[in-house]
Order: structure tokens, then C-alpha cells, then sequence
DNA sequence: ATGACTGCAAAGCCTTTGCACGCAA
DNA sequence: TTGCGTGCAAAGGCTTTGCAGTCAT
């Protein structure tokens, strides 16, 4: 993951929320510009306290959240139990999944070309628009086993 | 899915509970005789719906769930937005994942051999103790599209 | 000037915990 | 008899909503 992709996604992001009829808020440029120094899922809580000195209120990460969720633009995810985290979507489709630790917490990304094509595979033969999928592996990793 | 199955989940759950030492408590009977009317996934709500005029009481329905989940007779996931769902685990290792519709919220659920093995393949590679996995498609199904 | 955007505080909702009573072993 | 199991009610923790002031356009 490079710089350039970084700021690939943030102009996307901006771009995409002002043709969708949004202002150009400060939080939420805010959010937009933290999202993209993460190359893995995040928090609202841990964006509201790398926000947090730059005043912008929680009530606003969430909502900015959701609006780029909304517009496809992130990916939302439970990492722990009941907690959510969201990760960039790259305009250029590049993704990865995540195997998490039961015991540690954890969280490993990986990516593979057939498994992503045996979920494309699958979905087609479903007669399902798939827009998104995600595949969570849990387990113990290898410092825990 | 057969009755014959449903049962043996249930002895199965019930013996392995018993040999964890948990005493056969008339709640936690319950709320595994209710999952294993259910095919997919159910939330605890739905279980507590379904409990109520058994008398059960709500805590002791998320109480039974953590405990079977930590057995390994159950997984848990994420089916709406901050709810959690409750899906046996067959004995025998025969599962399904799901796609979600993005609109009127349906679970599908779908099997794919090779989706399996190429989850396997990357579990090996990466020397991760893949205990459990999950796939979520989301996007528009048939009838909504 | 107009109405979207924001922060703060309060409310919501699912889930967990505390506690006293009941029941399995 | 012992202490696990249970129901009820209260507390927790993340997320959403209400509201009045502020800022983008």
C-alpha cells in the first residue's frame, strides 16, 4: 500500500461526496484524511481519539462514517464483539480479508486470487448482485499457538 | 437439512456442555432445543421471542450463546447492523455461508467446495490455526434487483 | 441568506453484570 | 447440602438522534 494509493482514495472519496451534494464539512474532511492514513480496519473509537485534538465530536465521525459506507466508499466490519471498524474501498477494486486471533485480537490481512474468484464464481451462479463480500478466518495465530 | 441432523447437534451440544461440567440447567436446555429448530442464523432476540412464554429469561439466552460459542457448537455473526446471530456448528464440519441483501435485508444461504478449499489453502500458507471462517456476500438479491 | 454541517449532550439499543432465589447433583 | 443456574432489574458500551450555533455555498 503506497502513498499514492492513500491519496488515490481520499480524492475519490472527496470527489465522490461532493457529487453526491455534500459540503465540503471540516470533520468530515477530517475523517476522510484519517481513514486514509490507515491501511487496515479502524474504530469510530479509535478515529475519535486520533480526532479528538482537532475537535471534531464523535457524532460526527460516526456520520461521516456511515455517509462513505453508503456511497461505497468503505467497507464496514465487526472486528471484536459488537464493536465496528471500517477500511478504505479502493477505487481499484484491490482488497483484502483478515484472519483474526481468537486469543490475541489480532488481526492478520491476507489476500488470494481464487478465493476471490470462487466467490465471484459462486454469487454469479446465485443470480446475486454482489457488491461487496468479506472472509474472516479465526483461529489462533502462530505467537499464540 | 434433516431432522436426524437437528438432533444430533443437540446431543451433541448437550453432551459436550455436560463434559465442560456445566450442570443440565432448564434454560440452557432451551435455548439449544431453539437452535436447533432454526437452519440459519438467528439473533438472541429472536430466541428470547420464542423462549418468553417458556419462562426463560433474556440473560440466561446470551449466557447458553457464550458458553456454546466458546464450546465451539456455535458462530457467531454479524447479520444486521450491531446485532449478532447464532448459527450452529455441525459436528460432521458441513456448513454454509451467506449473502445479504444490502435492501430488504434476506440471507441466502449458499455452499461452494472450491470457496472451501481455497479458505484451507490460505489458512495452511500462512500458518494460522484456523479454528472457524466466515463469508458474507453483500449486495442486491434476485428479487430486489 | 439559506440550509447543510457540526459539537455536545441525551437517548437508544443490544448485551452484560449483580444479586437473591431455586434447582441439579 | 453445596454452589451452579436462573430470572429480574440495573448497568455498560457503542452508536444514533435532538438541538442550537456555525459555516459552506
Amino acid at each position: 500500500m503506497t502513498t499514492a494509493t492513500r491519496n488515490r482514495w481520499a480524492e475519490h472519496a472527496l470527489g465522490k461526496l461532493q457529487a453526491a451534494g455534500y459540503r465540503r464539512g471540516g470533520a468530515r474532511t477530517a475523517v476522510v484524511e484519517a481513514l486514509s492514513r490507515h491501511d487496515c480496519a479502524v474504530t469510530a473509537l479509535e478515529l475519535d481519539d486520533e480526532l479528538r485534538r482537532r475537535k471534531v465530536g464523535r457524532a460526527s465521525i460516526y456520520r461521516a462514517l456511515e455517509q462513505l459506507e453508503q456511497l461505497g466508499l468503505l467497507r464496514r466490519l465487526e472486528a471484536s464483539r459488537g464493536v465496528a471498524s471500517y477500511e478504505r474501498i479502493e477505487p481499484g477494486g484491490e482488497h483484502h480479508h483478515h484472519a483474526i486471533c481468537s486469543q490475541c485480537g489480532r488481526m492478520i490481512p491476507f489476500e488470494d486470487a481464487s478465493l476471490e474468484r470462487a466467490i465471484h464464481a459462486v454469487s454469479d451462479r446465485m443470480s446475486f448482485d454482489a457488491a461487496e463480500h468479506e472472509v474472516t478466518i479465526r483461529g489462533r495465530c502462530d505467537r499464540c499457538a
